[in-house]
Order: structure tokens, then sequence, then C-alpha cells
RNA sequence: GCCGGUGUGGCGGAAUGGCAGACGCGGCAGACUCAAAAUCUGUUUGUGGCAACACAGUAUGGGUUCAAGUCCCAUCACCGGCACCA
């Protein structure tokens, strides 16, 4: 007898046959029901699967494989984010060329995907360094570029001194590279950007129609960070020249008792002569420029600053003149590059006019009236304060006075409502080999000239290095045949753009691409995007909230302004998993040596065991701790499953002790993964699972629906056990279990009687019975007679089939 | 500093305001075995008690309620994100 449960022997055996019977391939029948359940495509790198992959991945299978069995036509796709910083290093040490390495990478990836088993559609791969892929991420640059989205801009870049690359300002982490953790500096280049901010008002919009888990819409609209003010112009005395503050506290304009501009604000040159201190100005501009941002924000919290000698403001409400200084507290990238101090009533201009002895008007006092001493700290309290010394807005609560403040700017001409962003635009080159080519060319008659788009895909040429240069040049400006092209626009000679794309633009599309993965006129046929958009649910890790996610979303919505998608938002449900972390609660990783490999697992224990612990190991949203003990116990689980065999009898219906817990638990296992309580489903089951142990037998019609239950969790086994009841279909191909919400409600249950809070009995009763009936039986029971003996009722509550307590005094 | 999240047995974690600790791990005891592993059975919040049982108990302190892990107020700790954004 060799009928004992070995996955070794069966998961390879039934990996096959779905490939062979393209089980899971998404149907183009448009008439069906459809379900679109996306999970983020991987990097493939050279490392091979995490145990933190098979997360995310399982849980939207067990999704897929639901809906399949519920009669949907699902779309559950799998591709590779391929173009990347670590491929291309690696082929520069080990010279082999990155398309090589992309190559080897995706196949050892794909053979491990493969043998977890997940239901991926494999005919709808999709690769985004293929030229045939590429080809309509360039297509989508034209078409920015064409909207006038796509520019280029002398700007200081964040810059990557290991990468020698530019970064996003996203790509930045507290001042390091997101990637490498080296220095970043600020380095001025010529780059591409994409102007993201056109759109930034619908991206925090549009949130409202979708539905995302709530911390990744805040932390969408933090990044986004809409915030409304208004910009109000103060002269110069005896200049010509205004100089425009952007404030989101108009109403404490009467507070204002100086002006702070930004060490790289232009009226700073162009009144250079009449700067008395001018040695001094540009000593401090200096000194400011050659700190990084890092510096400027995380380590320099003490302020310092010039007094702009020379030059003198006034407030254009009251007339009064105050000073200008500068520092680098005020950033020329936001706002307008020039503040007006309120010291009074900010955090930032009190700490500054403490450093430098600058006087402090107070112009918000606390509610009705109270007292609030501004020399101790500022008062910024919006929500309370009312104006006072402030002429016409006085004795209005700072909500009003905005409102006020603002209207009077406006109807004097000084000022005008204004929303700023922190949002900037997206610098979108990088100064790499191994990216999509920019299909732009430089002409010095013509400016830049998008390629027509019948060259497309422009393909990445051969080189002999992929090494970065230190100049900041891309490795493809030394291929000078490549470079040197004609204008398609006057046809005389021309340069080609050798920065490349950034790793985010392959991925900022890729799920319209699943829809219709071959086609070759479009990036996917308009009947393909009307049907399988939007994505029904997308997972994916947090760490791409804002990056992927939000690009993804802009070039969606760029998308269905040009009427190539159907729908406003890409995604309509957006969840997200924890980390896995080593077995000491720390995050795995070489140096800790605290790494699983999970080919281990599928060795020893089985791709389903592996699949079964990944969802049961705790909530789904948080991180949790790798404990082999906890793979064995899933594994001791799928094992005792395999066993009800032996228990097996005839019946094809459910027996009548078993019947209502039969349909509880279908309930449950349903609802929950849905819901990603993966955790709590499987504890359904395995609690079921005991039931049946304990009562020595399980007929053919509850063992069936387990199995079909289990089978999205462990689709291998339980498709082994379906053969074995002597099926010659599969049970992907069933239907799933269905329950009757009657069935799930026992017809009797036990309720506590309570006394005071505190449990005196346990009584069976019916649901039927009357509070009446249920009372004349707690009353004759031994334990509450004697509990209520000298005391009297003050009150009693009957939940219906919960609880029954008494009161007593 | 701001925003978000989380605090429950030895551990991972369950609980539409209604019997806290489901399910799993680990431990303990037993069965099987020459023995071990595997498997099976029982037991497992703490304190006291032979026991029935009693008392305490969901980070801390208050509150609402017949009833609070769950709701409200305050505090503490940890995790994540943002951070001189005017």
């Amino acid at each position: 007898m060799d009928n004992y449960y070995s996955p070794k022997k069966i998961e390879k055996k039934w990996q096959d046959i779905w490939d062979e019977n393209k089980a899971f391939a998404a149907d183009n029948d448009y008439r069906k029901p459809k379900y679109y359940a996306l999970v983020e495509f991987p990097y493939p790198s050279g490392q091979g699967l995490h145990v933190g992959h098979p997360r995310p991945y399982t849980a939207l299978d067990i999704v897929a494989r639901k809906r399949r069995m519920q009669g949907y036509n699902v779309l559950y796709p799998m591709g590779w984010d391929a173009f990347g910083l670590p491929t291309e290093n690696y082929a520069i040490q080990n010279k082999i060329h990155p398309k090589i390495v992309t190559k080897n990478n995706v196949a050892h990836f794909k053979n491990q995907l493969k043998s977890l088993g997940y239901s991926f559609d494999w005919d709808r791969e999709i690769n985004t360094t293929d030229p045939e892929y590429y080809k309509w991420t360039q297509w989508i640059f034209l078409k920015l570029f064409k909207a006038g989205l796509a520019y280029k801009k002398e700007m200081p870049i964040n810059w990557c001194t290991s990468c020698k690359v530019g970064l996003a300002n996203e790509e930045v982490v507290n001042g390091v590279c997101e990637r490498c953790g080296s220095p970043v500096v600020r380095k001025v280049k010529s780059e591409w950007m994409l102007k993201i901010t056109e759109y930034a008002d619908r991206l925090i919009q549009d949130l409202d129609g979708v539905d995302y888990i709530e911390k990744v819409k805040v932390s969408q609209k933090n990044w986004i960070g809409r915030s409304e003010g208004g910009e109000v112009d103060f002269s110069i005395k005896d200049k010509e020249d205004k100089l425009r503050i952007y404030t989101t506290r108009p109403d404490t304009l009467f507070g204002v008792t100086y002006m702070v501009v930004s060490p790289e604000h232009p009226v700073i040159d162009k009144y250079k002569d009449e700067i008395k201190n001018w040695d001094e100005i540009v000593a401090y501009r200096e000194m400011a420029s050659r700190k990084s941002d890092f510096e400027r924000t995380e380590l320099a919290k003490d302020k310092t600053g010039v007094l702009l000698n020379g030059l003198t403001a006034i407030n254009p409400l009251n007339g009064k003149e105050i000073p200008i200084w500068i520092s680098d507290y005020v950033l020329m990238s936001y706002g307008t590059g020039a503040i007006m101090a309120v010291p009074a009533h900010d955090q930032r201009d009190w700490e500054f006019a403490k450093k430098f002895n600058l006087p402090m008007l107070q112009v918000v006092s606390g509610k009705d009236g109270a007292e609030v001493d501004v020399t101790e700290a500022p008062f910024t309290d919006v929500e309370t304060g009312v104006l006072i010394n402030s002429d016409f807005l006085n004795g209005l609560e700072v909500k009003d006075a905005k409102v006020k403040s603002l209207e009077f700017l406006e109807e004097k001409g000084i000022g005008t409502k204004k929303v700023n962003y922190k949002l900037r635009d997206w610098v979108f080159s990088r100064q790499r080999y191994w990216g999509e080519p920019i299909p732009i060319v430089h002409c010095d008659k013509c400016g830049f000239v998008p390629i027509d788009e019948s060259e497309l895909p422009l393909e990445l040429p051969e080189v002999d290095s992929y090494m970065p240069t230190d100049n900041g040049e891309s490795p493809l400006a030394a291929m000078t045949d490549w470079v040197n092209t004609t204008c398609p626009c006057c046809g005389g000679p021309a340069k080609r753009e050798t920065d490349t794309m950034p790793q985010w633009a392959g991925s900022s599309w890729y799920f319209l691409r699943y829809t219709d993965p071959t086609n070759k006129e479009a990036l996917a046929s308009k009947e393909a995007l009307n049907y399988w958009l939007p994505v029904d649910w997308y997972n994916g890790g947090m760490e791409h909230t804002t990056l992927h996610l939000l690009y993804s979303r802009f070039w969606h919505k760029f998308l269905y302004d040009q009427g190539v998608v159907p729908t406003k938002e890409p995604y309509q449900k957006r969840t997200s998993h924890g980390m896995i972390l080593g077995e000491n609660g720390e995050k795995m990783s070489k140096s800790r040596g605290n790494v699983v490999n999970p080919d281990d697992i599928v060795n020893e224990y089985g791709a389903d065991t592996l699949r079964t612990y990944e969802m049961f190991i705790g909530a789904f949203d948080l991180s949790a701790s790798w404990s082999e003990d906890g793979v064995k116990g899933c594994r001791r689980f799928l094992d005792r499953v395999w066993k009800l065999q032996d228990i097996l009898v005839d019946g094809d219906a459910y027996s009548a002790d078993m019947e209502t817990k039969m349909h509880q638990t279908i309930k449950k296992v349903s609802n929950d993964f849905e819901n990603l309580k993966f955790n709590t489903a499987i504890a359904a089951m395995m609690a079921i699972l005991n039931d049946f142990y304990k009562k020595g037998e399980i007929n053919k019609a509850e063992f069936s629906t387990l199995i079909t239950l289990l089978n999205p969790v462990a689709p291998h086994m339980t498709e082994e056990l379906w053969q074995n009841m002597g099926h010659t279909d599969y049970l992907y191909q069933q239907t799933w279990p269905v329950y009757e919400e009657a069935k799930t409600v026992e017809s009797t249950v036990e309720i506590a009687v309570q006394m005071n809070g505190k449990v005196k009995a346990k009584l069976n009763v019916s649901l039927e019975d009357t509070q009446e009936q249920v009372r004349a039986r707690v009353m004759e029971t031994a334990s509450v007679a004697a509990a209520l003996e000298g005391k009297n009722i003050v009150k009693e509550i009957y939940v219906k089939g919960k609880i029954y307590n008494i009161v007593a005094k």
C-alpha cells in the first residue's frame, strides 16, 4: 500500500496536467462575467524567489481559483519587470549581456513559480525588456510628449554617487539612494520630465471612487501634499518689483514681521548692486548649495540665515516696512521660493526669529480670549484661534479670517487664491543602458523631435560597455553610429536621446498588455480593454504606494484622456500584504543569515504546505515571522486531510449531524477568502477536520465539499484526492460549494446564564423559545437559584441564542 | 513634530458590544515502540484548592453599558510612512 501523501510524486504531475489542458487560460469570450486579479510582477533578480513572493501570489491565486469555480472568466497573469540596475550591474561584473542575464533569471523565476502551482495564465506572460513590449512603452511616451506632458529641463537632480544615475524624488529615502544606500547629491543636468503635477488634483479626487485600503489612500494624499492658500505680492521699497509669496495662513498677514527668500531666489541677483553685505550673501549661498538635500532637511534643524541688507519689503495690508532675510529653510522648489514670516504662529518662523532676535507680533488669540504666550512657543492652532491686532479681521475665527483676507487681497489685486502641491514633476531620464531608449531626436534646427511611430520599437543598440560614466552620460552616448541620425522633421543631421527610461515606465501600464499581450496594432485591442478593465483586485507591497501606484494611475489617466483606455482608474481595489520576517523577527537578509529559500520548503514539505503555511501565518496585511514549526503544523494538517480517505464512507448528502457545520464552514471559508482572512478560513477547515476525526467517519459528499474548499489553497493534493475518489474529470472544473443561510444556524444552541455579568450556568435552548420559556428553564437551574438566594432581581436581559443575564442585588 | 497602524497565554494568532484565548505551534502526561522519530489520545491563561469552585486577567488610568479585548477620553510602548512643503 503506497497510498500515503507524497507531494513530490503528485505536484509535478498536476502542474503538467494543468499546463497541457491550459486549465487556467483566460477566455476571450467577452460575454462571460469577468474577474481580473493582479499581483505585482516581480523583478527577476539573480537571487531567485524569496519566501515573501508567494504570500501575495498565493493569496490572489486562491481568489482566482475560487472565482473560476464560481463561473467567472478569470484573468490572473504574470510577467517580468526586467529592466533595472541589478541586472545591469551583474552584467557589467560578469561581462554577460544584460539580455542573457535577464533570460536566465526569468527562466529560474518561472521554474520556481511553476513549482508552486499558481494558476497563472502563462500564455499571457509579458516581459518589459521585450522590444514588442517596450515598443508600446515608447509609444505612450511619444503620446505624452505630443500632449506637452514630457519636457526636457535643466534642473538640479538627485544624483546617486554610486549608481551614477539620476533619481526621482520618490527614489531618495532619507537623503540616500533607495536602492544602494549611497549618498545622493544635487547635480544640475538636462533631464526629461513628466508633468505628473498636472494630474495632482485628479489623483487625489478619484481616490474617492476606488476601494483601496485606507493607508494606501492616505499615503498617496500625503505624498501629493495638496495645500490651499494664497499668493500675495509684497512691494519692495522704492522698486518696481514685487516679492510674491505663498502662504496657507493669509489670516496672519498683520503678524508678518519679516520675510525670507530662498538662497536661489532670483531677486537676490537682480539687486546685487544694492545689497550692502554681498560678500556675506555669497558665502551663505555657497554654503547652502554645498549641502545635500539630506543636510538641508534632516540634519540642519538649526536655522541659519543672513539679512538681505539693502532691500526692504512693505506689508501690503498695513504698509509696515519689514526686513528681508535669506535662509535655506525656504526652498526654491516649493511655492514661490519666498515666504512671509509670522513667528508668533509658525514653528519655523518662530525658531528663526528666536535665533536672530526678530520681533514677534501676536495676531491670533486662544479661544474666548484665552491668553497665549507666543514668546514660549508659537500658537499654531487653527481650530480654536480668534484674530486680534488685525484691523478688519479682528474677532474672526481663523477659518473665516482666511477667507475674508483672501477676498480682500483679490479685490485689491495684491493676492490670489492658490493651491500648491508637494508633488513634483517626475524625473524620467536615467543615464543607464538597460532601459527603454527614449524615442526622441535632437536637431539643432527643429529642437526635440519625436521619431515616427512607425519606427517603434526603437531598439537598444549593442554596446561594448554598459559601464555608467562619471560625467553623467548614458553608456549609449559613446555609440556615435547610433547617436548620429537624421532629423525626422527637416532631414538634417541630428542626435538621438541617449538617456533611457526609469524602471517605473514599463510597470506603469503592464496590466493593460495582459489583456491582449500579442497585439501588434495597439497596446491592446479596444474590445479587450473594454472587457477586462478595470483590474478588479490588485495586491502589492506598501513600498510601491508612492512610486509605482501613483505613476501607473497617472499614466492610466493620461491614456483615458487620450481615449486609449475606457476607465479613469486602473485598479478598482488595492490591498497590501505584510512582510515575511525571519525566525528572529528581523527582516530576512543574507547578512543576518535568516533567509529561507522557498525551494527548500517545497522540497522538504511540498508546495501545498508552503502555500498553506504562508496563508496561515497570520493576518495578511501585517508582517509575520517565519517559523519552521509552523510549516510542520501545516504539513500535519494536509497529512490529516489525506488520511480522511481511510475513514471515507458512502453518502451523497451531508449527514444530519454535520449538516449545519458543513454549511457554516462553506460560508466562513467563502467569505474569508474574499476578505483576505486566509488564516481563519484555514482554521475553520482544520476545525471541521477535527470534528470528522472525532466522529470517526466522513461521507463522500462531505469529503468532496471539503477538498473543494481546500483546493484553492492546496491545489495539487486536492486534485489527487479527487482523482482517488474515482472521478475522471478534474477538481478545478467543479463548481464552488454553496451554502444555505438557513442551514448555517443550529436549531438548538447553548446559551450562558449570567448573574451580574458572571456565568452561573449553561443551558441548551431552542431558538424558537420565547424569553418566558427560557426564563422558566433558567429559574429552575440549581446554580442560578442558589446564587439568587437572598437577592432581589432588578433586571433581566435575554439576547436570543446568546445570553441570559440577571441583574440582582 | 505630523499622519497611519499595532499592543490579547510560553509563541503565531481568534473573537457582528454578549461565555476571552478559536485554530496552529510549543510544553506536559499517556498509547504504540527494545528505543527514538512519526502517529494517535488527553491536557495546557494565572493564582489558590484533592475537588466542586473562587478570584484575577486582553499595554496603563478613567468613563459609557445589564454586559467592553471591542465604544469614548487620557497616557505609555512598539512598528510603518512623511517631515524646514510656508
